[in-house]
DNA sequence: GTTGAATGTTCTCTTTTTGTTCTCTATTAT
DNA sequence: ATAATAGAGAACAAAAAGAGAACATTCAAC
């Protein structure tokens, strides 16, 4: 069993791990939980990895790591209930099987990375102004794919993709307004492609 | 386990390859990470090499290769990095500060959950048939903010909140089609707020 | 080809930061 | 009283960070 100080300082890590994906120092740790002394909060760690909650790489750095045991009933993996589905007109409907959403399938892959999204050109797909769009990155794309398009190696846009049977592309916004234009494909180089969009209201 | 600077490195290699398709020359990296010695850099990816973080071909400028799959599970955080803006007809802009997203901020509260929305009637901000919205669990909410109405402790739906003078609640959808509906302020129970938004296009 | 600037590689040295191990003191519950 | 828990802080060990010199290799201009 964990004193209260002990446990104070697992919940530390966990909530630091969280945010920023590696350990905390000592030093940090007896900040986060309030002391002055790196020498206790050792101590602690001791405590903490005896009982395997962690495990720590002697003299390293930042060489803290979490164990399997510290996680049971925490909400610090990436990892959001999914409660279920909801209509206008229908109570909350329960989704059998999955029943979280782990946002680490949602982006972490290394080869992604965020753009953020201004101005309306897609709006009509639900892409609004100052929307995140998680972009994957490679050099090809189908034919309906939302693409970052780079135009004569400067202009860098956010278009439906539509390669055109003549060696044209079609770059196409999704707003009424606008109007596709069409490029020599050699004009185009595709630099990604939407895979995940998200908006925050806070 | 990575040193903060190791990390600092990669993320930095990240960043440039994915804005400019080439990988950058050591010094290149010295600066972007704020120190003076090439060396010091080199020993850097030295560790990530050896870490299979990256490839490096010997004594080729610019020949640094990101290898994908090796840190896929090392960071233990959501986050990915921030490109930067895009709009049409302008090269994506950096944003200064923030440099990467991480998604535990979206959800880093217990008293967060996610559903699945269906139907069409939050369509004109953004809000699609498949998408799934984050809820803040809270039974009082602000004109104006997007909720989960439970109707009659029955029926739930995702409608935009707004009180009127004369103790009733409007439930206005956001869809040209659709109407509002007023009910007794009794009728109505809050069962949370959307905070954040997510789709994904695999 | 030759050449020179740019870039990568290999060192050694120093400083700073961080982890480790102590001893000492205070408080509290049994 | 005794043991468990908490904390301060000193002294030391080790890792990480950084500077910078010297040399090797590439690559593009000539």
């Amino acid at each position: 069993m964990l004193t209260p100080s002990e446990r104070k300082t697992l919940k530390f890590i966990q909530k630091y791990c969280m945010g920023k994906g590696y350990s905390p120092t000592l030093t940090e740790i007896a900040e986060g939980i309030g002391i002055k002394s790196k020498g206790v909060v050792h101590r602690y760690l001791k405590t903490l990895e005896s009982l395997n909650m962690v495990s720590i790489a002697a003299h390293r750095k930042r060489g803290i790591c979490l164990n399997f045991e510290a996680y049971e009933n925490q909400s610090v993996a990436p990892i959001i209930p999914l409660l279920g589905r909801i209509a206008a007109g229908q109570p909350i409907e329960a989704i059998e099987g999955r029943e979280e959403i782990n946002l680490a399938d949602f982006i972490m892959n290394p080869d992604r990375y965020a753009l953020q999204v201004t101005g309306d050109s897609m709006i009509e797909v639900g892409i609004l102004d100052g929307d995140t769009v998680i972009i994957k990155h490679q050099n090809i794309a189908d034919n309906g794919d939302i693409i970052v398009a780079l135009i004569d190696g400067i202009e860098a846009t956010l278009k439906r993709l539509k390669k055109l049977p003549n060696g044209m592309v079609l770059l196409v916004p999704e707003n009424k307004l606008m109007e596709a234009i069409s490029y020599e494909a050699e004009r185009i180089q595709i630099q990604g492609v939407v895979v995940g969009q998200l908006r925050s209201y806070q």
